[in-house]
DNA sequence: AATGAATGAGACTTCATTCAT
DNA sequence: AATGAATGAAGTCTCATTCAT
């Protein structure tokens, strides 16, 4: 639970930083070991080599499972959904910058592109597995699995590629949640 | 009208090629020179600097403005927006690598990343423009907006960030776009 | 008596098996270590610095020196070298890899060309002793130098310089051991 | 013929000087660079890789290859071989660094290991060549092999391996070599 | 006695860029 | 206009060695 100061840790901090400022083959290790206040042995002490930094970063990407009773409010669709994003929001705050980075880099480290992927499908499931949950059953499939779609593919997009204040107009995702809430219970 | 294949040219093509596979930082000019069959010192002949290579590539993004008479039919959201979708998507197919490399490094040249926001408001602009034409102005303000939000990410999200057929289900986003469509009309 | 597998025992084991292999300067110690089994500061501790390593292993060369009523039949001059040969090639066998890795690095660590020095000019006089021993002293000087030159030098090769199984034809050294020894005994 | 001190050329004769003087792991490329007073980056301009420069060096071995008719003294084995021996001292005396540095790396560098193995087998076929020719032909198939292998190993451990003064007495080989020429027409 | 985390010098190599031709 | 040899800064990575425990 405390901060773990570690010269490791630190090293994980600082590449982490200056990933998410330059990109991963902008950043040259030695910039890392002085950021984090090591010698620059070191670095290739604990990360034999450069790409060993992204996969131990992919590793402390928060936990994305959330317990559908945190959340799910029965017979309301928006709230339910509302509180999951916050939640996820809430979860992801701490790592927008490492999720960006990890998007960009996907393209070119294959082990970095399965696991968003892998987070990606289990983000889908679970806003379905919301709705579902939300509306009692009482829905189209499709339907459900169009919202699921759009949704998440937005969470997503903020999480993963937006990642200036200004890309992300405030409210802009909670209306279109609604929009979609409604839309799901329309006649 | 007939194509282009002079040195400069073929460079062009060789640097979105090589960006687009290994990324701007990873490719050399020399690889690019080999690629497109010249010398190496023509390469920055043409473009002095290496992120030249890069802005020459921004201006080349095809016409993103569709005239929306071309693909509005009065009272028909659904298909007004399929239409719209179906030309968005000819147009970018031929450059749909392109897209997606601008937008990876987007992050650390301003010139792309301004040259894509740019895009991607005109994008919103222009759906909302087709939804209100086809709609013949009857819909709630709000339920508009977020229409065209998640549709124009939806959109952009495939023209930029996804770049493989597996990353996006066929049928997907015409589904989707029927659900919006029907959302937007219900009573 | 019994193999001494203690851990410095395993250490000069590995050196002299990875020195073998790749080289001195090409094996680090961390790998000797790992191949040996043992910690990574063992090694140094037991061997302050690299080249101690070298000068251990030099120590371990076979004794050469060879009894020659062990081998020498009177009258017999081919006879006797045969024996001569064939106890020498029993005794290095065991240690083929360590007199070739010994002999490259001959060049950059004086100590270690010393020691293989020494050793070729005992196995001249050994050769020369044999001959004599078994001629009954009624040959030229001249002659058994040369003899003894030519045989050290084969012998020498066999045991420093060829290591694989391919660089000495079988028979070979027996079949110019003969010629040697009738040679020396023509009118 | 003239001597050609192009950039290229310096950075190989330096490289053959280093390399002998200290062995190839042990020589760092600046070194080379360093000698051969260019700067560093031209060294790898020429040779990608360090090892390309033992490759390139290989190359430069002089021609081993005599004419028979230069050397062959009809009727007179031990003339003849002297002559060849002396024919091929001189080509090789210029390079002989080379060839022990050669010698050396042949543990770890096929390509070299090839080249040397090759130049090996070419100089037994040319002593019996000699051989024979100068004895016109009334000499034992066996005595002629043993005789050849034990003079090609002689003249190769000269050239290849031993490379000091005091690794090779004066007249010692001449000696032996007309203990051979003896021991072949002997009745 | 034994360990392995830590260090920092230095090795090889790449590459954008310049410039003489 | 076009070229490719040449440069040198900077990057990644290795490794012998030290030292606190």
């Amino acid at each position: 639970m405390t901060t773990d100061d570690s010269a490791k840790e630190r090293i994980l901090l600082a590449a982490e930083e200056l990933f998410a400022e330059s990109g991963f083959d902008a950043t040259p290790t030695s910039r890392i070991a002085e950021r984090a206040g090591v010698p620059k042995g070191l670095v290739h002490y604990y990360f034999r080599r450069k790409p060993d930094l992204l996969a131990a970063l992919v590793v402390r990407l928060p936990e994305a499972r959330i317990e559908p009773s945190q959340v799910v409010v029965p017979g309301d669709i928006a709230g339910s959904l509302r509180k999951l994003v916050a939640e996820l929001d809430r979860r992801l705050d701490a790592s927008r910058m490492l999720s960006h980075l990890l998007w960009r880099e996907a393209d070119t480290h294959r082990d970095v592109r399965d696991a968003l992927h892998q987070r990606f499908d289990s983000l889908v499931r679970q806003v379905r597995s919301v709705i579902v949950a939300a509306a009692g059953g009482r829905l189209e499939r499709a339907d459900v699995d169009s919202a699921s779609g759009l949704l998440a593919r937005s969470v997503s997009y903020r999480h993963s590629v937006a990642r200036h204040a200004d890309d992300d107009p405030p409210g802009e995702l909670e209306r279109e949640l609604d929009f979609i809430a409604a839309a799901l219970t329309r006649p």
